[in-house]
DNA sequence: ATTATTTTTTAGATTAGTCTAAATTTTATA
DNA sequence: TATAAAATTTAGACTAATCTAAAAAATAAT
């Protein structure tokens, strides 16, 4: 079994990895740990040797499938728990984060299908991303950030890419919530930032902001 | 702030030494902890450098009022999630202990706080046992174990001793949950067990169960 | 009141996770 | 393609929490 903080090195190698279609380095994961190349080194030999990630010295690592199965599972259980917070307990979306960090550790089957189950089997979290189920299957969507698309067009919000608390405090405001329609009706090419219409609404957003949007068509 | 080992120590030395009333002997909490003597000393002076036990070298260790205010700060997150646990989620009152062990641990007033409220403000958790409020302040009531109610005598079940799951099992086969009223109906001077009534239901008790069940009059 | 027993503490080691500084390997550049 | 720069790994050290074995102190028993 795995320690809490191999865990958290394996969600983030993980979410480095997009999924664990590409390898992660070194000094991404240090910066993404918040600690030194030195210690992510001793990390990755362990987890190397627990068989949840592949290692090639110099050319970063790789998940594996057993690797991906434990990951999608502390995922499961976070994303469940920021429904949780934000569902049942009136917690704001962009509060969320930092509590279900820890509570995402907490190690009981049992726990997490019956919190699923009382949520009513939800598909998404409140930042639209999907829970994975009990096998640690997923949902695959098309997620196209928001800044890729064309003038005219229109998508549906499924997701934000940072779970940074001021961004999303930012699109609370002008209504960018998952769900909700958005259509680019101006786009600058200048600085690439763009007018969109959410609802009833007109607002300007800088490329910084319009590429954190995940959207479906 | 304490770390999660120093956290269940604390809690342990304060139920050990009855809310603060007596001193705990360094083995007693080496049982209670599951851990040899030689740990327990070292964690001790840990405890005696943070100011919330006083220790004084093979006499025991007493909790400090800091102590008792971090000890039960962990309990009321303890009691808390107990009673979300069984109110929310349908777990049996017997399933609760191990998980909520776990939960306690979480550290965010802001969480605490909203799920209380979300529970209804209760007092008492599902064994019965009195949830302090956020500024660690608990509800005193007198707690008298079954065995010492004399023969034609009743109070009510207010809580239960000991959180082994097969006892609680066994209890909620008899139906003697906290909030029913029970009454001595006979004694065994023998062998100190007795018949009792709950409800309408009359059984046999042992000793051993008896002194389990707290009763109010 | 000595001696034996029990309890507690100390000393020294171990594992997990981290660090700094130095060494090594890879990549970029002149 | 040799050399400079960047990235990564190794070596050695540190803290938290634990252990075993030995020493010290307190308690019990003869």
């Amino acid at each position: 079994m795995l320690s809490l903080t191999e865990e958290n090195y394996l969600k983030a190698i993980y979410h480095l990895s997009d999924g664990g279609t590409k390898s992660v380095l070194t000094n991404e994961l240090a910066e993404a740990m918040n600690t030194k190349a030195a210690s992510v080194t001793d990390m990755i030999k362990k987890l190397s040797g627990k068989e949840v990630i592949t290692y090639e010295k110099y050319y970063g690592v790789n998940v594996t499938n057993s690797g991906k199965t434990e990951a999608l599972h502390v995922i499961r259980k976070h994303r469940l728990w920021e429904t949780f917070l934000v569902q049942t307990l009136g917690f704001n979306w962009d509060e969320v984060h930092e509590v279900a960090e820890q509570l995402e550790h907490i190690h009981s089957v049992r726990l997490i299908d019956k919190l699923d189950e009382f949520l009513g089997f939800p598909k998404a979290d409140p930042h639209g991303d999907p829970i994975p189920d009990g096998k640690g299957r997923i949902k695959a969507q098309p997620q196209i950030p928001l800044d890729q698309l064309k003038e005219g067009y229109q998508g549906t919000i499924i997701a934000v890419k940072d779970s940074d608390s001021n961004l999303l405090k930012y699109l609370d405001k002008i209504g960018a919530k998952p769900g909700k329609k958005i259509k680019v009706t101006g786009k600058e090419e200048y600085d690439e930032s763009m007018e969109v219409q959410i609802g009833e609404k007109k607002v300007f957003i800088s490329k910084e902001v319009s590429r954190n949007i995940l959207v479906t068509q």
